[in-house]
DNA sequence: CCAATCCTGACTGAAACAGTAGTGTTTGGT
DNA sequence: ACCAAACACTACTGTTTCAGTCAGGATTGG
């Protein structure tokens, strides 16, 4: 439930990916500089992306990143899991779950659960293909 | 967008305190030992609760808090943000929202609004109220 | 008067965040 | 064969936040 630099960066990242996978794998460090993330920084990420089954690389020179899979059946959920770890309620679980209310369960417990499954779904529903979409539309239409 | 103790903490304590509101103010300690809450963390909870004008406080002898309007007419969002501050996308604003995607706007930005736009309403549209009556639901039950 | 209670501010240990640094491994190009 | 480009891995660090503590002050019922 808690989002950080890494998703932001990642899902930059992501799009950058999406948009540019034409001709061959492109290097974390041209979108690094592209997206303006610091380097060592999004290497890191690809380890938990790569991980996750999101995106295949390639070493050597001339190597890079690649999505492994359709920008339409990669979701934001998949970025930030593999990013962030999975999206659970950040409150009322663990030992705290076993003993607020009396005897098992919380009405506020209800609650957290209803964020996060909204959170999920969110996210979930969101694709890289559609992120791609609104990105180009918003680079073809001039700065107001 | 981060969900910390106080959130769950000061759920606690409201819920607490709209189901035993009966006879006068309901003291700090009281609700710190019925629901395991460290007190002094407590105190500093309702600072905020009390700014928010979410609660009344009675100083002195035989003192304490009380809900300042009905359970119906608090929502968790208020409880949130006296707490925790505007509930507001931790990615993708201050100087990056400016600057990320080439121009003034990003894909990824439009995630995140979404995202913080459903927390929002599953928040707001969650009063004490309703879950004083889950938790009185609850509590009737036996423990399975 | 005094004990209970709220009020205020400073302080602290631990963890997480946002990187940075250094080194190794693989591979295309020459 | 060599070199530079690129990914891979591990460790380290400064800053901030979290979660809670500590010490005292102000107010009021009995």
């Amino acid at each position: 439930m808690r989002l950080t630099a890494k998703s932001e960066y990642g899902l930059l990242a992501m799009i950058y990916l999406a948009s540019s996978s034409e001709d061959g794998p492109v290097s974390a460090r041209e979108i690094s500089e592209q997206q303006e993330i610091p380097a060592k920084f999004l290497e890191q990420l690809f380890v938990g992306l790569r991980q996750a089954g999101l995106v295949s690389a390639v070493r050597g020179a001339r190597g890079g990143f690649a999505l492994a899979h359709a920008p339409e059946n990669i979701n934001v959920l998949a970025i930030v899991e593999a990013l962030e770890g999975p999206l659970v309620a950040t409150v009322c679980e663990g030992d705290r779950g076993l003993t607020c209310g009396r005897g098992g369960a919380c009405a506020a417990a209800a609650v957290w659960n209803r964020a996060t499954a909204a959170l999920r779904d969110v996210f979930e529903s969101a694709t890289l293909a559609e992120l791609v979409t609104a990105q180009d539309v918003i680079d073809s239409r001039p700065t107001v």
